[in-house]
DNA sequence: TCGATCCTGTAG
DNA sequence: CTACAGGATCGA
């Protein structure tokens, strides 16, 4: 489910929800999703309140009092929510925080991908330094997507997807962006043509935003089908539909063992 | 730079 | 039953 835009909606509700609660307890339903960590090294958060929730590309950044973070990151599956009483919590949950308040905070994930770490705040520094720029930030111009791609000479769709590069970007929103700015998911990414380029970055930016404003309002807690991507997606999806803009029926290809979807006609190689 | 892998759920 | 899933990492 979440790309960029469905983290920051995670981010925002969980911070309207929970800053300032205090934790009770601390329950680990599968300690996968915290490992390497121990369960019992989750005891120290007992009694500890949610400071401040930040996001930075898909990862999710809480700080608790007594100077300790968690690390969360979603992956494919995975949501972070409160509820009001933790005996609503759904099956898939895999690590539940009891506030004092009697409500919990939730980690679900039916894939169990995503995980839950404890982190000190060198180590959210580390992970932070690691990613390329923010996509929505002021940081992200079109000169500055100019000088990535001509750093790589990888497919451009899958380079999109190198977090180390751009990050925040995700299978869907890349192959939307590429369909928007007309670019071939297998050119090579320091081949875009210039004039290209700026439209590569409006698209990225334009298909981000518009998710973002449909991922606060839709993305839903348990039980709702989360289908933020539903509207406005152009070609994720679509093989054998019409290109919205020739008709040319949509193709999908695999990339580095993920799907793409583009125009054959109007994203000439 | 690829393929396999971590998992479960759902669609065909 | 198989194929596939919006992510990221690891080893070859």
């Amino acid at each position: 489910m979440p790309e960029l835009p469905e983290v920051e909606a995670v981010v925002r509700r969980f911070r309207e929800a929970a800053i300032g609660a205090s934790i009770h307890s601390v329950q680990i339903e599968r300690a996968g999703t915290v490992a390497p960590h121990l369960p019992s090294e989750f005891k120290s958060l007992h009694g500890a309140s949610i400071l401040r929730a930040h996001r930075r590309a898909k990862h999710i950044f809480i700080h608790l009092s007594g100077d300790q973070h968690l690390h969360i990151h979603l992956r494919m599956t995975g949501n972070l929510y409160v509820i009001p009483d933790y005996r609503l919590r759904p099956h898939s949950a895999r690590v539940w925080f009891r506030l004092k308040d009697n409500r919990s905070i939730i980690y679900e994930d039916s894939r169990a991908l995503g995980k839950v770490h404890l982190v000190t705040r060198a180590q959210i520094e580390r992970i932070e330094s690691g990613l390329g720029p923010e996509p929505l930030e002021p940081t992200f111009t079109p000169m500055i997507l100019k000088a990535i791609l001509a750093t790589s000479r990888s497919p451009i769709k899958p380079m999109l997807l190198d977090q180390t590069r751009i990050a925040g970007v995700g299978n869907i929103y890349a192959s939307e962006a590429l369909w928007h700015s007309r670019i071939h998911p297998c050119t090579r990414a320091n081949q875009v043509p210039v004039r290209k380029i700026s439209k590569l970055h409006s698209a990225i930016q334009k298909v981000l935003r518009e998710a973002a404003a449909g991922a606060y309002a839709g993305y839903q807690q348990p039980g709702t089908a989360i289908e933020s991507e539903s509207f406005g997606v152009s070609a994720y999806g679509r093989a054998g539909k019409p290109c919205l803009r020739c008709q040319t029926p949509i193709k999908r290809i695999t990339q580095a063992a993920r799907s793409t979807f583009f125009c054959p006609s109007c994203q000439p190689c």
